[in-house]
RNA sequence: GCCCCCGUUGUGUAGCGGCCUAGCACGCCUGCCUCUCACGCAGGUAGCGCCGGUUCGAAUCCGGUCGGGGGUACCA
């Protein structure tokens, strides 16, 4: 079928296919994200298959975990997990008399013919014919009656594999142009294992049939696997099974530090690893949309919407990009900067109840202390687990209060550091009234005028001393929400 | 080895034959602001892998070369 991407012709189907075989890493965000982006533009269908036809190595666990992922990402999609539709089952799993009844009709057309090799057999012959080419040397193509009878007096069960045509395969790749193999390089691959268990090279293609898929967009890992999927397709459509061809269109890699794939085992590669480091997922979403595509030449923060509205395949780069956590952070810094301080209290409180600053349920004077400091926070953190940070103090039991060693030796711990924290014990015990504007009138009067210290020399010990950590809150608001008593208190211990 | 893809500052990109002495963002470096951090503001740094060709004119087109990446399973 021809699909216009431009002016769509008919309904746009995309599907995104993880295999649950692991934790949701980034390019699994990246490529359901422009799936999704690519379906909502064009009004078409946003369709969630799992493929676990490995039964070794899919767990029940990783699949929990894509579906959480991207329902923790907001890509919604129309058919699939939880939400059904009218293509199902959308498991692999649960359609495995749909790909045997599409084999049966495969085989029955010639289009595909049993096996009896072993892969060192193939092998050996490519080596002993000098071939360049690897993997399956085609041997079994045409068996008489009498060789096959013979193999499996040996014992040998046979595996499907599907007879390759001769010539090129040629596509039009939406990302990357027109795209050829020929075919001499792509052997009969196998489509079901001896076991009869059918393998990903046939389920993949038969189920974008089935749903009738009319734009595939996967990463260019998957891009040798088209020559070999478009002649199934074709064959599909031969036997009616299918109603065309999709289109392809291969999204560029996303590297590590190594210029390398970005591997599964790199942390820095996996998904809830920034969820549970309190990145918006906006922002994420962002980042990643910024690994091959721009909204606009001098742009580059925007909304989901925005990007739906402006999304096309075709402005898709096709070279790899590394991945980049300190942009990472930054785009998403610029996402949580226009969030609204009662937006960020309400993203931060579950950070904030995870890292033991406040109690679950909030009591009602944490809430509203909270409500109080979360203004003098929520712009200064580029993350959620930063407001964990810059607020503890001001939550924490004075037993568990604790001074970060290195800034204490520093600031605190000296005769001048003494000498700050003593005179500012005395001149806050007799503050009146316990505001931040008389606290920065007093300190300001004490410190700076009278002892004559800069500013920022004047204020690192106390602001050490009382709120742990050289990085905090504003110091006079600090003071004022802490309260005098927890503020003189905290002094005191940081004095001897 | 073989097949395929890719190649603009450190990173991600804009550019689609003259608007480019190459724009934007992050990073990095300088300042300013300032009670820390962050924000904000003003500057700076650094790039078309290389060689040919086409053309009046090339980052943009063609060829080659080099480099990087992906794939080469009864994994997906």
């Amino acid at each position: 079928m021809t699909v216009s991407t431009g002016s769509t012709t008919e309904k746009v189907r995309v599907r995104f296919c993880p295999s649950p075989t692991g934790s949701p890493h980034v390019g699994f965000a990246r490529a359901a994200l422009y799936n999704w982006a690519f379906a909502r533009h064009h009004g078409g269908t946003f369709v969630f298959r799992i493929e676990d036809t490995d039964k070794e190595r899919s767990t029940e666990e990783s699949y929990e975990a894509m579906v959480g992922t991207l329902q923790w990402l907001g890509l919604d999609w129309d058919e699939g997990p939880l939400v059904g539709g009218d293509y199902g089952p959308y498991r692999q799993s649960e359609r495995s008399d749909l790909y045997l009844d599409v084999l049966a009709k495969l085989a029955a057309s010639s289009y595909t013919y049993d096996c009896y090799c072993t892969t060192e057999e193939a092998a050996a012959r490519r080596k002993a014919a000098g071939s360049k080419v690897q993997g399956y040397d085609g041997f079994c193509r045409d068996l008489s009656e009498e060789q096959r009878a013979a193999f499996v007096a040996e014992g040998r069960t046979p595996i499907v594999r599907f007879r390759m045509p001769d010539g090129a395969v040629t596509w039009d790749d939406l990302v990357r142009g027109e795209v050829s193999f020929e075919t001499e390089f792509v052997p009969d691959f196998a489509l079901c294992r001896a076991n009869g268990d059918p393998l990903y090279t046939l389920v993949n293609p038969v189920d974008d049939a089935l749903m009738r898929i009319t734009h595939v967009l996967r990463g260019e890992d998957l891009l040798s696997s088209t020559p070999r999927q478009i002649p199934l397709h074709r064959a599909l459509v031969d036997l009616g099974i299918s109603e065309g061809v999709p289109e392809f269109g291969h999204l560029p890699l996303i590297m590590g530090e190594g210029n390398k794939k970005l591997s599964k085992r790199d942390p820095q590669s996996h998904l809830w690893n920034y969820r549970d480091e309190g990145f918006l997922p906006e922002g994420l979403l962002n980042y990643l949309a910024l690994l091959g595509w721009a909204i606009a030449a001098d742009r580059d923060v925007f909304s989901l919407e925005e990007m739906v509205e402006a999304f096309d395949i075709k402005d898709v780069n096709p070279n790899p990009a590394r991945f980049d956590t300190k942009k990472c952070q930054a785009i998403n810094a610029a996402h949580m900067h226009q969030l609204s301080v009662e937006e960020v209290t309400d993203r931060a409180l579950p950070f904030l109840k995870r890292d033991g600053v406040l109690t679950d349920p909030v009591s009602p004077a944490d809430q509203q202390l909270l409500e109080l400091a979360m203004p003098f926070v929520a712009e200064r953190v580029n993350k959620l687990t930063e407001v964990s940070d810059m607020l503890r103090f001001l939550f924490i039991d004075e037993a568990d209060f604790e001074v970060d060693e290195t800034d204490r030796a520093k600031l605190v711990d000296t005769d001048d550091g003494q000498a700050v924290v003593q005179a500012s014990y005395d001149a806050l015990a007799r503050v009146e009234p316990w505001s931040a504007a008389r606290i920065s009138d007093v300190l300001t009067e004490t410190l700076v005028e009278d002892m004559g210290l800069k500013p920022r020399v004047a204020f690192g010990p106390v602001r050490v001393a009382v709120t742990g950590r050289r990085v905090s809150p504003p110091l006079f608001e600090s003071l004022e929400l802490l309260g005098r008593g927890r503020s003189l208190g905290r002094l005191q211990s940081a004095l001897g």
